[in-house]
DNA sequence: CTAATATATGAACAAGTGAACATATATAAT
DNA sequence: ATTATATATGTTCACTTGTTCATATATTAG
């Protein structure tokens, strides 16, 4: 394979595929905008924040909640719910000590859907 | 905050709500489900990877062609097209020496672009 | 056959991640 | 004020992950 030169944007010899290479290239997400989007994805990557998320596209549950349905921790809850809050994944509402946790909104319920529909076989 | 009894399915003192408690437990996705469904997350959250699957969206490429377009090596590039298919997120196509890559199906298409809307803000 | 090219794979290592534990904050009840 | 409850946060540690380097396989050309 020739080595490539990836410092410049002119299409020289990019293996055997100039126009290809060259469209891709032009058309390319830039690295700020792959890491948002991978970030958000990688929250949604794991058992644990897909179960609670699961089980907030359902019905608005306080953190105690998601704990007894989820069988974990408090502690471990809330460090999950506080990366959901982050990627705006989940919001929160506050009632007295209590605070209570549901989808950011319906977009989120349909990301997770499409992504149980990959797994059933899509 | 009361300790709860994760072993089992019957609803007996689990915090303060009960009902919302046992219902969501009624609903929860099992662990396998959960497993499958953040492993396929997993794989799109990686900002490599979502570049890869943006540039196969726009057209097929093959294996030269990624490296050349995201500006990354051979081999490391390889290695995410493994992860990818094993994902059934790209399927690929052998032509003598050289195997071309695309979407595995327009689904795939869709997680992604809702991945991407929900960064530019949904 | 041998050489060259395209891709795949194995090993290793740095960097990142999730859970558990202890503890802090905040609100409510007495 | 003191105690109890609900949630949040800091730290630690075992584990995973992505890249690189070296090498293997596969296909084509000569």
């Amino acid at each position: 394979m020739k080595q490539l030169d990836f410092d410049t944007d002119v299409c020289e010899q990019l293996c055997e595929h100039d126009k290809n290479v060259c469209l891709a290239k032009a058309e390319m997400l830039v690295d700020e905008d792959a890491q948002s989007i991978a970030e958000t994805f990688k929250i949604l990557g794991d058992p644990t924040r897909v179960k609670i998320l699961h089980a907030l596209s359902k019905r608005e549950l306080c953190v105690c909640d998601v704990s007894a349905v989820i069988g974990m921790g408090q502690s471990a809850v809330s460090h999950q719910l506080r990366l959901l809050r982050g990627a705006r994944l989940v919001k929160h509402r506050k009632e007295g000590k209590m605070v209570w946790y549901s989808l950011d909104d319906e977009h989120i319920s349909l990301l997770l859907a499409q992504g149980i529909e990959h797994v059933k076989h899509g």
